[in-house]
DNA sequence: ACTTGACATTAGTTTTACTAATGCTAAGAT
DNA sequence: ATCTTAGCATTAGTAAAACTAATGTCAAGT
């Protein structure tokens, strides 16, 4: 079961790498896996001599068939274990940035499945959740840049497209792409630099050699949205988190190319032999995943997999 | 995948242990093993209260959904493999008493579907048979007693029941059934004590204390079954290799009550770090694996289990 | 031709599955 | 009612499978 989901895992991403990130294991894992698997049906799955990989014929027979048993199977688990009516508290720490948007909509559409359950969120500093997490004052955090964060288990839940904030109107927005040299002509504001997405945002500055001018940093994205939107700084962040302030014509967000892209997951106190997550825990956990749709990052698309399939990385 | 087969198995059984004699482990890893899918379903599958035990309702469900997603699953493998053709030369050694009507017939259909496969049979003494297995002079051996052969993996194939052959209008005739007390009435032929089937017998006369006289012994099961008919003397035997004996009238078989049961099996050479069955010898072996229906044994009924998922048991 | 990203391969480690031994309990026997 | 037996659970220890980290190789883009 489990090597089924890993194939079409692998076969929706037409990747072996990226389904080892989905899953949070190794690239090496999933191409032993899919070897074997292979191996054992006797058949080539994977045409590897072309980039990106793409499925042989036996492949896609065998993926038409992969998706009816997991649906299949999904099908009857929930059959099976009956629909258990959760109650009980969760408490989530956030993110600001990352959280406020992803967390809003899945807390109230969780509710609507469960509406015994209490779900309190709070939106903190990056440190914060995490110390939170690993003190168990909170049963999960929601972070960016997961290798940050030691001793917690980690679930890719998306990645996101970071893109350049500016006015309308800005000589920028003139361009479809915002290419890295372009960004010494303009004057910036920023993180601040203590956030992991500042470093990591400088650190992708660095390589592409380029030096703007940063003119003040705020630890707070609303702030710097703020000053994007009245002067005629520009700044780097993530595309969707302007979603609302570009349809309203308060703000124009142009992409980054190359591509510069935010890792976003869900951390949680490591669990040891066998011992997973509380039921309330899990489902909820589950839900955000199959709710992180198709974004600037890890096309999930159509893959419904659950957390339990998911190994949490330790980190 | 292997885990819903055990499930199956299990269930069809009414029995851990017997599905685990099936699948060649021990009752402690099948019991481990249904108690995780429980764990993970988050249902009781199995009311353990009770003997034998029975499925609970979520158990009678999963059951359902196991078989269909299995047949489904076979039915994928098979589309994705595209029937090969196989062919080759397959040696296979087996001792007389238990081969010659298992083989014979599990050899002709075999060549019904592959045509091009060329099968040699050798009936042989059953040390010979564990010898050529071991030495590599044939693929595969057919023997009864598993644990008697060190240095190569079993798989069990079925259970045959024993009992009391005699020439019909003998006394015992009478009887539905025999009762160890009643064999020291009479006379008894039995087979060469070397050979593992004459141990087991006398290791269960002696277990119910029973002391027949023994006025011949012969290493051949043919043999045997003439001195029987032609005079008043009577003998063990598993039941069904007297079939046609039986039918034509020249002998009658009363079963031996409580049952003596003798496993036959397929030996193998022990393969190591994944080397499987060439895939002409895996296929015969599931064939036999099929082909072994119910008998005085293992009920194997409607489990259409193959041997890839069955494991070698390491004696 | 060179670089890069993506997969394969290998050796070594962690995790999982299994065994062997023992304990417990329902069903049938005395 | 008490005893016996067959069958499942449980445990600690061991064997096997899965995974990681490091390195090697090759297709596609610069």
């Amino acid at each position: 079961m489990q090597l089924l989901k890993l194939f079409r895992s692998v076969a929706l991403h037409q990747s072996i790498s990226k389904a080892a990130v989905r899953y949070g294991v190794t690239q090496s894992a999933v191409s032993q896996r899919i070897r074997q698997l292979e191996q054992k049906l006797g058949v080539q799955l994977l045409d590897r001599s072309v980039r990106p990989l793409k499925l042989t014929a036996a492949g896609q027979v065998f993926l038409e068939g992969c998706n009816q048993l997991l649906e299949d199977y999904e099908r009857l688990e929930q059959r099976v274990s009956g629909c258990h009516q959760l109650e009980g508290t969760l408490c989530v720490e956030a993110i600001y940035s990352a959280g406020i948007d992803l967390l809003s909509q899945a807390k109230s559409n969780f509710k609507l499945l469960h509406p015994n359950v209490e779900i309190i969120i709070e939106y903190k500093h990056p440190q914060h959740v995490a110390n939170a997490v690993r003190e168990g004052r909170c049963h999960l955090g929601i972070v960016s840049y997961p290798d940050r964060w030691a001793h917690v288990s980690f679930i890719p839940l998306r990645e996101e497209r970071m893109g350049v904030a500016c006015r309308p109107g800005h000589p920028l927005t003139e361009k479809t792409c915002v290419r890295p040299p372009q960004l010494n002509d303009h004057d910036m504001v920023a993180f601040e630099s203590s956030l992991p997405v500042a470093q990591h945002i400088r650190k992708y500055l660095r390589k592409h050699d380029v030096n703007p001018s940063i003119d003040n940093v705020f630890d707070n994205i609303d702030t710097i949205k703020n000053a994007v939107a009245v002067t005629d700084h520009i700044s780097i962040l993530p595309i969707r988190m302007a979603g609302r302030e570009v349809t309203t014509g308060q703000l124009s967000v142009i992409p980054l190319e190359p591509e510069l892209l935010r890792p976003i997951g869900i951390i949680h106190r490591r669990h040891h032999h066998g011992h997973g997550f509380a039921p309330l825990t899990q489902a909820f956990v589950d839900f955000l995943i199959k709710d992180s749709g198709p974004d600037g990052g890890i096309a999930i698309q159509a893959e419904l997999e659950t957390s339990s399939d998911l190994a949490g990385v330790k980190v």
